[in-house]
DNA sequence: CCACTTGAGCTATTGACATTAGCTAATTGG
DNA sequence: CCAATTAGCTAATGTCAATAGCTCAAGTGG
């Protein structure tokens, strides 16, 4: 029995890989453990379950996203800000499918790391927002708004549902150049 | 051997009723079938297994949708129709969680029922946009728009994304009222 | 260098679920 | 009232998650 030296880590990577392939199937323990050369059961050494692994990736995903947000947005001010971080959050999730829809997974309750790492998103999203001049409730509404344009056109998107034959690039510039205005306009009245 | 008496109407809407509670798990033929009286492989004889009863619950869902949004924008126009079918569309996501998210679901390819249900919805939103004078491309990135700014809200409210100790009655109001200007604007320019 | 401990990976098993095959009896139509 | 249909059944297969218990590979202390 020559080992296969896992890791939880090298676990957790490998099935992000899988669920980001472009034409992924279900995610199982079963795939999972073909891929990474072992039997079924050899995984539970390293993870918890299924359910565990979901919310390592979720937890990861969640950090990820909120890097890759608060690095396109360094600076950046105002609609600016926004409207880089709106092409980054677009981009990132339309190149890792699997891992952004984990991204939306709300924590259980209890579970700490992961309320954190969900926090990390809103507190980026905060930042950006005060930027604009929003804040408090504002701010809040503000980025309720911001996330439902960008988890509602990425999702869409990943879901075949534009079939319609039009640029789709071009949408979502128009959208977020409307949202801009949008949320400035908010931030005098 | 009394008979159950089951119709493939009663055992796609007994499913919907399923996924449509507070508290749904995943849906299985094992607890459809529980439910209603039966064994669990006599569901085949009015079903053709699991695909297609989710198909069943996409398609009529997708009508259904469709007759919810066109309702609510009979005899209004422009900014109030918008208004009036985005409430609606919230109101009828809440209140049937597990349909609504079935409506996302993109068609097979070659399936025109189901093609055809998705269009339904389409078709709506278009006659919608252009009675704020909206046509063409501009009326499909209005859509695109449109779907995403309510697809997002509504996903993200459903799965408890929205943490934050805000109304999010209010939220959503302002979002509307912010995307009524915008696609205002939009059309004149 | 060797005994010892640890734990990675294995086989075997259970239990939930979807699905298929084939039987039987309730229903229906002539 | 008989014959054809078919609703619902039991039995069996395959996939997958999960648990129990074994074994040997790899480090560690002497």
């Amino acid at each position: 029995m020559p080992r296969a030296g896992l890791t939880n880590t090298i676990v957790v990577e490998a099935a992000e890989r899988m669920i980001d392939e472009p034409d992924a199937t279900p995610l199982t323990l079963a795939a999972l453990a073909a891929r990474l050369g072992v039997r079924q059961p050899s995984l539970y050494k390293h993870i918890d379950g299924m359910d565990d692994l979901r919310r390592s990736i979720a937890v990861r995903a969640k950090l990820e996203l909120a890097g890759v947000m608060a690095r396109s947005a360094v600076g950046k001010a105002g609609g600016a800000a926004i409207t880089s971080m709106s092409l980054s959050y677009r981009k990132w999730a339309a190149a890792h499918p699997g891992r952004y829809a984990a991204t939306v997974r709300a924590p259980a309750s209890g579970d700490a790391d992961d309320e954190a790492a969900s926090i990390e998103i809103t507190k980026v999203a905060f930042e950006i927002m005060s930027s604009i001049g929003l804040q408090g409730d504002d701010a809040i509404d503000a980025i309720r708004a911001l996330r439902a344009v960008l988890h509602g056109f990425v999702t869409l998107e990943a879901g075949g549902a534009f079939g319609l034959p039009a640029d789709i690039d071009r949408s979502f510039d128009r959208l977020l150049a409307g949202l801009v205005v949008g949320l400035a306009d908010w931030a005098t009245s």
